[in-house]
DNA sequence: TCTCTAATTGACTGATTAGTCAGTTTACTG
DNA sequence: CAGTAAACTGACTAATCAGTCAATTAGAGA
C-alpha cells in the first residue's frame, strides 16, 4: 500500500505540474488535476488539504530537485571558476531537461502566491552557494559585491539563457548561448 | 463624454493592474475589478470584450510605458557606456517607481498567457535597443555576442536588481545594488 | 425643451469552482 | 477466513465565475 500511496500522490503532483504550466494556477481546477492523474477528486484532498497546499508542496519539491541538480559534481572541480562553470551548466541542463519544472518555478516566483517567508525558506537550500560565493570573495577570485546580489545575478542569468534556449529553434544556438552566457557573467563577477 | 470614457476605462485598467498583482489573473474576477473601479460589470465588458482582452491591453499599455521610460535622455549621453548606464538606471527607476506595473510584467511574462507572438510583437518597441547594441558591437565597444543574448542578459539583470531593491528594507542598499549591478553587467559585456 | 444616440447599469444565467462526506474498496493481520 | 483500518471514490453543495442584455441615464445638437 505504501507503493500505492506514492503512486497516486506523485501522479497528482505530476498532473498538477503539467496543467499549471499549461494553464496557470487558478486556470487549472482540482477536478482537472485529479482527472488527468486518473484519481478521484477526494483523493487529491486526502493528500493536499487545499489547492494552495498542493501548489506549495510542488514548489518545495521542485526547488529541492533543482538544488540537488545544481550541486552535482562540484567537488570534482579544482578551480573556483570551474566550480561556478559546473553550477552554471547544471542549472541550465536542469532547466532544459525539466522544462515544466523550470516554467513552474518561474511562474510561482512571479506570482502573488510566493511570500517573503517562502522565498527565504527555499533560500536555505542554497547555503552552499552562499558559502562558495563568500569563499570566492575572500580568496579574491571574484569581486567584492554583496553575496545576495552576486547569487541573484548569476542565478537569473542562467534562467535567461534557459529561456533563450527554449525559445530558439536551432539547437546549435543552444551551446553558443550557454558558452557566451557564462563568458558574460563570469567576466562580470571575476576580479581580473 | 470623451473625458468620461477615458476616466472609466483607465479606472478599470488601474484597478485590474492593482488586483492582478495582488491576487493573480484568474484569482481576480471581473466583478472585483469593476467594483474596485466603481463601475458596473457591464461597463468593463463594454471596453474589453473578454477578460483576456483586458489582460492583453494592460500588458501592451504597460510595456509601452516601460519602453518610453527606458529611452529617456539617452541622446544627451555622449559615450556608449553612458548611454547604457542611462538605460540601466531608467529601467530600474521605472521598476521601483511603478512597482505594480513591474510585477505585472513579470507575472505576465512567466504566465501561460504570453504567446511567442505577443513577445515578438512587444519586442518591436525595443528596436532602438537592438540598434544600439549592434552599434556597440560594430564599433568594438562591447563583445561580439548575439544581440538577443546581450539584450536579454542586460534587461533581466535590471529586473534582478529591482527585485532585490523591492525585497530590501534598507534604502542605502538601493543605490549600492544599482551601482554594483551595473558594474557587473557592464564588465561582462564590455570589450576591455 | 425635445430628441436621439451612446454610455452605463446590475440583476441574471449557465457553467464551473474548491472542498465535503457517506459509503465502498483494498490490503494487511491474526 | 474474518476483522479492521486506511485509502479511495464520486455525487453533491454553496459559492463564485465570465459574460449578457433589457432597461435606464446622460449629454449634445436642434
Amino acid at each position: 500500500m505504501k507503493e500505492q500511496i506514492k503512486d497516486k500522490k506523485t501522479a497528482i503532483m505530476e498532473s498538477a505540474l503539467k496543467l499549471f504550466t499549461e494553464r496557470g494556477f487558478h486556470g487549472t481546477s482540482t477536478a482537472q488535476i485529479s482527472k488527468e492523474a486518473g484519481v478521484a477528486t477526494g483523493t487529491l484532498f486526502n493528500y493536499f488539504p487545499t489547492k494552495e497546499d498542493l501548489i506549495n508542496s510542488l514548489y518545495f519539491e521542485v526547488k529541492g530537485q533543482l538544488s540537488q541538480s545544481m550541486g552535482k559534481e562540484i567537488e570534482a572541480q579544482s578551480t573556483f571558476q570551474d566550480k561556478l562553470r559546473k553550477i552554471w551548466s547544471n542549472l541550465i541542463k536542469w532547466g532544459v531537461d525539466n522544462q515544466e519544472e523550470f516554467l513552474f518555478v518561474g511562474q510561482f516566483c512571479s506570482s502573488p502566491y510566493i511570500t517573503k517567508f517562502t522565498r527565504e525558506e527555499v533560500m536555505k537550500e542554497y547555503v552552499f552557494l552562499h558559502d562558495l560565493v563568500n569563499e570566492g570573495i575572500k580568496t579574491g577570485v571574484i569581486r567584492d559585491f554583496s553575496a545576495e546580489l552576486t547569487i541573484a545575478m548569476f542565478y537569473q542569468a542562467s534562467r535567461t539563457v534557459v529561456n533563450l534556449i527554449l525559445d530558439s529553434d536551432s539547437s546549435q544556438d543552444k551551446n553558443k548561448f550557454i558558452e557566451d552566457g557564462f563568458k558574460i557573467i563570469w567576466k562580470g563577477l571575476a576580479k581580473k
